[in-house]
DNA sequence: AGAATTATGTATTAATCGACACAGAATTAA
DNA sequence: TTAATTCTGTGTCGATTAATACATAATTCT
């Protein structure tokens, strides 16, 4: 089956690609249809006509980031033999994935809505399911570490992955902020610290004091 | 010392508390001219004469936040007697602020240049300095707990506070995406639950391998 | 060859951005 | 009262935003 009219001049891929890495650096409004188009090497009406609007270019470097760099996290999750192991791994393939040495630092799923401007509620809506993926993954994981036996059957299992969710979050704006490999590895060592404590800690409701 | 020509038709710090409002909602460029004029009650004009520019006003709003907002925060690291019990005071006060119930969640410190508009750097490098200062008293806090006997000698102080910074920043992205109070509890126990481990262990090179 | 189809490049659209010109209003000083 | 001063409201500035109109180029089908 061969396409009737005037053959694309581009490299789809390859526009998408660069669509990704631009929406990585400046996030979804800081990268405006100028710096697209120039970072693509393509006109607007070329983007238009290929990828249907900004927002939906915007979804489909997204699903690009989940299927290279986010899947790399996340296979880390499975490769491991134990569930501390793999949160362990992933730590640290996130601090490598999120210090990105080609310039696009952080992570594109946290810092890609960065600006909560009403008029882009999907890009938001879009992303945030994007995150709670990756935090049910994050429970799965913990859970065949129970069903592994590694992981006490009492251990909050919720929270724990809310917990980590939380550091990697927070680690993505420390990245954006130029913070070096070496303290963000740190914070992950820090986090992983609480590992022994959380999973030996039943889900009991919080005492706020302590001895 | 009466001043000369005609005078002002509305409260100066009303008018800034107001930007300071929106600013914390929406962030520095979602909040535009438009949106802080209405929320202010005043046309561009006179908030121009009043405050000279936007970054001006911003400035002036966090410089508010911080003696608000943020001070109440702070000042629960000093009230109480060891540097951990600061620290646990300091997360469950965060969260609470975070949640603000008037729709104004996450932190203006850290959400407030949340899209990095390389034209704004100035935005950008005056919230990184206050946030650095605040990172700066948590370390101060930990240093003081070294004193006081209560947190070992030996303590990687820049490590752990970079890490309960770290699950702050992150808390302020969750706190934008609607997470409940209660979770975000959660998380800040969790990372409490590190403590011991923190502080017990020193600050060697990160043995990668462990049992 | 000629019609049909699709992509490209130039130029432009309406809307919005931050910022300000200007005239009039409101006050004090002389 | 008159001049000087300062603020207010209307209107608008040039720049930038995402998104297209339009004519032309390049290809396939008949």
């Amino acid at each position: 089956m061969v396409v009737r009219g005037r053959p694309r001049s581009f490299d789809r891929d390859a526009a998408l690609q660069a669509a990704m890495k631009t929406f990585w650096q400046f996030g979804y409004e800081g990268a405006s249809m100028a710096v697209l188009t120039d970072a693509m090497g393509i006109n607007s009406p070329s983007l238009y006509a290929c990828f249907g609007s900004k927002e939906q270019l915007f979804r489909e470097a997204v699903d690009l980031y989940l299927a290279t760099e986010d899947k790399k996290t996340r296979g880390t999750l499975a490769e491991q033999t134990t569930a501390r192991g793999a949160v362990e791994a992933m730590l640290q393939r996130s601090v490598a994935n999120l210090t990105d040495p080609s310039g696009c630092r952080g992570c594109l799923l946290v810092l890609g809505d960065s600006n909560a401007a009403p008029e882009h509620g999907g890009i938001h809506q879009y992303l945030a399911q994007r995150r709670k993926e990756i935090q049910a993954a994050l429970e799965e994981r913990i859970k065949r570490g129970i069903a592994d036996g590694d992981v006490p059957a009492h251990a909050n299992i919720k929270a724990i992955a809310a917990f980590f969710m939380t550091v990697m979050q927070g680690l993505s704006l420390r990245a954006r902020d130029g913070a070096s490999r070496e303290s963000m590895l740190q914070v992950g060592d820090a986090a992983l610290a609480a590992w022994e404590a959380l999973v030996a800690k039943p889900a009991a409701s919080k005492p706020r004091k302590r001895a």
